[in-house]
DNA sequence: GTCCAGGCCAGAC
DNA sequence: GTCTGGCCTGGA
């Protein structure tokens, strides 16, 4: 994709940019470690980089960078090699949920986010609600990483490596970080990352099929884990991550209630094929902003 | 006090 | 292979 970019001081203007909604975005279930500012920007840490988004009318403003990290990091970070108008456009064909559904999420953009990160996080999330698992995250990126930058007066730090949670003991990461009984599963995820047992670049040339299988290698990795982090790290639009909210949304317009969650996976393959991960993020950010299904 | 939230796992069938 | 109950935590 073409963009009309300007760079001025620390920002990255991105002029006339559609399909680009902050909110969308960083709100829509992917992402746990953006927050808002007073101003409705946005800020956040990732690739060792803080860095501040803004809509401003027409405009994104990506401010705290430069154009060396706009080119190295943030163009792959924000997918924006990806023409997210035409997926909206196809998913919306002779569907009319989900011409309803890319319209109220239309700016959402799917990131790729760092895989240790991403798997952790996931690990995190199984029964568990959103601010919690941002909490969590929160303390483990202050107590285990390292402070990257001060931004408005906030200190933004790294999350910490496989090596560092893999040291860490499960009880004093479920009495500082309240993380419950997944503390075991994620020291035990760390240690098998972090000793090569568990090989996390090799899963970018595997198909989606494969990195699930390997995903769910590691405790505390299930069927919706695994297609979230392929979803959100990998770069793998074929899943399908089937959470409560998509299984409501998707029993109350496509199936009958009490379909089981497998079947359900099946049936958005089916529907949305090789652009199924796309149709859940619209999907689940219009039913959970609804109360769809519930 | 009771219930349950963006699942996983072990055990039973 | 499919189904069920239990699980840390904390807010409703």
């Amino acid at each position: 994709m073409e963009y009309n970019i300007l760079e001025i001081e620390d920002k990255i203007i991105l002029k006339d940019m559609e399909d680009f909604q902050p909110k969308d975005i960083f709100e829509c279930g992917q992402a746990f470690r953006w927050t808002l500012e007073e101003d409705g920007s946005y800020t956040s840490v990732a690739y060792g980089k803080v860095i501040n988004v803004k809509r401003d009318g027409e405009d994104i403003v990506l401010s705290n960078t430069n154009r060396e990290d706009f080119n190295n990091i943030w163009y792959n970070y924000f997918d924006l090699a990806r023409n997210y108008g035409n997926i909206k456009k196809i998913l919306s064909e002779n569907d009319p949920v989900l011409k309803e559904a890319t319209e109220f999420g239309q700016g959402i953009r799917i990131l790729n986010q760092e895989p240790f990160e991403m798997i952790i996080s996931f690990i995190i999330s199984a029964n568990n609600q959103i601010p919690r698992i941002k909490k969590s995250i929160d303390i483990i990126s202050s107590q285990y990483g390292k402070l990257i930058d001060n931004y408005k007066g906030v200190d933004y730090y790294s999350f910490p490596g496989p090596e560092v949670l893999s040291r860490v003991s499960p009880e004093e990461l479920r009495e500082v970080a309240k993380v419950g009984f997944r503390d075991v599963r994620i020291v035990e995820t760390s240690m098998m990352i972090a000793s090569g047992q568990f090989n996390m670049v090799s899963l970018f040339d595997m198909t989606r099929d494969q990195g699930k299988e390997e995903l769910m290698k590691l405790p505390g990795v299930g069927p919706k884990v695994s297609d979230c982090i392929l979803l959100f790290a990998y770069n793998k639009p074929e899943a399908f991550p089937v959470d409560v909210w998509v299984k409501r949304v998707m029993e109350y317009f496509y199936l009958k209630k009490d379909t089981n969650v497998k079947l359900i996976g099946q049936e958005g393959a089916r529907l949305f094929g090789n652009l199924a991960g796309f149709a859940q993020q619209y999907l689940f950010y219009f039913a959970r902003e609804q109360d769809i299904g519930k």
